[in-house]
RNA sequence: GCCGGGAUAGGCUAGCUUGGUUAGACUAGGGGACUGUGGAUCCCCUGACUCGGGUUCAAAUCUCGGUCCCGGCCCCA
């Protein structure tokens, strides 16, 4: 729990730097929130039950929906853009596997309320910073428009209701059973090969030239956005398709290689929802981190978290010093001094040997001798040098080396 | 939804093939050797066969079923 909270707290330190806001939204809800934009697949893997009172409720899989619901119901007043962002558990009854668990912890925000050029560079750049705060090594992230490509398979001739199993195949790019199944909705070869064109565009910058309509300089400026604040310039990918539900734009995502199947360690695109939750439509960009995922991932790459001991052990020589030492440890609680006593009536060598198990930075020794002149020995647990401190000046000799 | 592997003290494990001592070791934790100084050593102690049924004189061991865990496929908002 302190690996994963020291972690957490670096996510939500780069969220606040981006001047985002947290929030919290309940575990479970209507399981129609969840029900609303999503296929059979979804649907499946859904944790779903009815309450004592007959409710269909579901614990959430993911937080975009409830993010975008307590917009509508509670902010939708409050001046755009809108910066949210959430940690949390999330359920999905699929069947667990490395890198994936039944219950998973996504770190996400949405920024809500705009939908322009910067507001795309916003999120990726904060995304990224994500990223880098871990301390990944070996990582990618690409961007991809799934507006252009929904528009060019509808342009084809594809219908709407069939376009999801079209971006499947793409999505893998499976183009042996792409190809049949367009040829079946009656899409020209020509198209096809168009369709595939756009998903094999892929590369830097440049290759956004090749990209039809006003998609290509929109991307670009995101680039360059993204440039202007310092972020690396992520790869192009028009094959990009992030799933099949409610992104309408920009979408792009970010995997760490070395974790095999389950690799996808941070996605997001741009979307509208509100309107599925009865407000209006307002456009949102929004991305979600796989906490353990990325945690996973930083472990393969060597990262080792030491966890932080506390900063003193106080523990009296003999049984005529224990109330002593209580006085001492409750002294430097009131500073504010992370500390423990001796608690169990320990002979000194066992104490010390405790002191030294739980990590302190220092013993304190509380003795006789040295509490005739009102002082006590300080002892640094790992050079083991000690010396005599009055305890008046006990606090400030710690904080020193803190 | 499909497939494979597994479960023995808090942790890591031996034993299982071929049923038969008090289920062993290491580690951890508590105490002592050690009455004002830790990480060493030695001694003592604490602590386990996933659950249920079956076979058997006898089951950690064989068998059937359940549960849970790990992993692969599928899927992945």
């Amino acid at each position: 729990m302190e690996k994963r909270r020291f972690y957490e707290n670096k996510l939500r330190q780069v969220a606040l730097t981006f001047g985002f806001r947290e929030v919290e939204t309940p575990i479970f809800e209507d399981a129609e929130l969840f029900i609303l934009r999503s296929g059979p697949n979804v649907l499946k893997e859904l944790y779903a039950f009815k309450d004592k009172g007959d409710r269909d409720i579901a614990l959430r899989p993911e937080m975009t929906a409830p993010a975008i619901r307590m917009f509508v119901n509670n902010m939708s007043n409050d001046p755009k853009p809108i910066k949210i962002f959430y940690f949390g558990q999330c359920f999905r009854y699929e069947r667990p596997q490395s890198g994936r668990y039944r219950e998973f912890f996504q770190f996400g925000a949405e920024l809500i309320g705009s939908a322009t050029p910067e507001t795309d560079a916003e999120v990726i750049a904060m995304a990224a910073s994500m990223i880098k705060a871990f301390g990944l090594k070996e990582y990618r992230v690409r961007i991809g428009h799934i507006g252009v490509l929904r528009q060019r398979i509808a342009d084809a001739g594809v219908p709407a209701d069939r376009a999801a199993e079209v971006l499947q195949k793409l999505d893998k790019k499976l183009y042996d059973e792409a190809r049949p199944l367009m040829e079946d909705m009656g899409v020209s070869s020509a198209d096809i090969d168009g369709i595939f064109d756009l998903t094999e565009t892929v590369g830097g910058p440049e290759v956004l030239s090749k990209v039809p309509g006003d998609v290509g300089d929109y991307l670009r400026k995101v680039v360059s956005f993204l440039e202007a604040m310092g972020v690396e310039t992520p790869e192009i990918d028009l094959g990009v398709v992030r799933g099949l539900d409610y992104y309408t734009g920009m979408v792009f995502e970010a995997e760490a290689p070395a974790l095999g199947a389950e690799k996808q360690i941070c996605g997001g695109g741009s979307y509208t929802l509100s309107e599925l939750f009865g407000g209006e439509k307002v456009f949102s960009t929004g991305f979600a981190v796989g906490f353990d995922r990325i945690l996973l991932a930083a472990e393969k790459e060597g990262q080792a978290y030491e966890p932080r001991g506390i900063d003193a052990y106080v523990l009296p020589v003999s049984d005529d010093m224990r109330l002593k030492a209580a006085e001492v440890v409750a002294m430097l609680r009131h500073e504010g001094i992370s500390s423990d006593v001796d608690i169990m009536g320990r002979k000194m060598g066992k104490a010390l040997k405790y002191a030294s198990a739980v990590r302190a930075r220092f013993a304190v020794i509380v003795g006789s001798k040295e509490m005739e002149e009102g002082a006590v020995t300080l002892r640094d647990m790992s050079s083991g040098e000690q010396r005599t401190v009055p305890v008046e000046s006990l606090p400030a000799e710690i904080k020193k080396t803190q």
